[in-house]
DNA sequence: TGCCAATATGCAACTTGTTGCATAATTTAA
DNA sequence: TTAAATTATGCAACAAGTTGCATATTGGCA
């Protein structure tokens, strides 16, 4: 399982508790590998009872105590060692695909609003990625190592968004003269 | 849950065992939904026990006996129903991403033959993709409304590997200045 | 003062998906 | 003729992931 060594790797640089994992997997790692705060609590716990991470309660003021997990030598050295293995690939599910293996004039309308709304969502994800890019990454090849790498992956996203942007129009087009050439049989039309 | 609804999909135009599913899956709607045969076995019985599909079991001829699965009425119905909902992606989850963040001196090499490894698998994967599109959907604007529906989908699988193929190019090249100004520590090297 | 939101952690039940095994018939190759 | 591969279905145990809830503290708003 991976999710354990997302967690590993988001917490070389800064120790986090819990929920501020949650929270920098929402903007950073998680935009390649999504957890809930669940799940995260209890990868945690699993990854302290192999002695992986060390937790500590810190005190705050204004808030509540959290808990604060660090990289152990061990768990270092476990995440290095996972590096080396092998890779798994686990294909995203989108409902969308299977959608539009079922596409017919009735739902040709629904569905081409499904793929107008997810193009603005990327839009509005690549909008966050070229942020990121400009404020951190403006330079890859000054960059320390390990930061290239993240720019690697940053960089897959935005190649990949900007493909979507394109297969969105593509679609709209294709779905826009279906539309017209066939109207949908006049049945009740759904919420 | 839309596994049962990538089933009852694929069932649409051709009845099938439990079996011929799990190979469909393999060339066709599996290329963006993936499910092993234990998966699709217990969801079939399960959509048998709703009435969405019913069996039959259909002797052979040198071969084991198959159980053959039919879409009914309730079954179609419920499809239909089903596109209208809201679609939830599945972000895929890939180690590479996750392991990019962890990108060192020492791992830049196993990293760039991961990489090199992917875009040769998804070359084999776009040959196939290709060859599919060139017998089957070469007019696309003159296909029945659904199968435009599954040309859309083909089409994204295509423009993804694409892409992802001119990424492994970027990548492979900063990788391989990563590596050359960056000669890795003589520790042992791994299997 | 009472209510809502944000911070912070967690349990319990459930669904989904994986792994490993078991079974059985028939065809093909050594 | 024995072994291996293909076709065909399934169980059982486990791991992973989701959903809904529970709890507690503090700050801000009305």
């Amino acid at each position: 399982m991976a999710l354990s060594h997302a967690i590993m790797t988001a917490l070389l640089d800064d120790d986090m508790s819990g929920y501020e994992l949650a929270k920098a997997f929402d903007v950073s790692l998680g935009l390649f590998w999504h957890a809930s705060h669940q799940q995260i609590y209890q990868e945690l716990r699993k990854l302290v009872e192999k002695g992986l991470l060390e937790k500590e309660t810190v005190p705050q003021q204004g808030k509540p105590d959290k808990i604060v997990h660090r990289l152990t030598g061990a768990g270092r050295e476990a995440l290095a060692e996972w590096v080396w293995g092998e890779s798994r690939v686990q294909a995203g599910k989108d409902d969308l695909w299977v959608k539009l293996y079922n596409l017919s004039p009735d739902n040709v309308g629904h569905l081409a609003a499904e793929i107008a709304g997810r193009r603005d969502g990327m839009m509005r994800r690549l909008y966050l990625y070229e942020k990121i890019r400009r404020r951190h990454y403006a330079e890859p090849e000054a960059l320390p190592v390990r930061r290239q790498g993240v720019y690697l992956a940053l960089l897959a996203g935005i190649r990949e968004g900007e493909q979507f942007l394109a297969w969105c129009d593509e679609a709209l087009a294709l779905l826009a003269q279906v539309e017209s050439a066939n109207p949908a049989r006049p049945t009740a039309p759904r919420p």
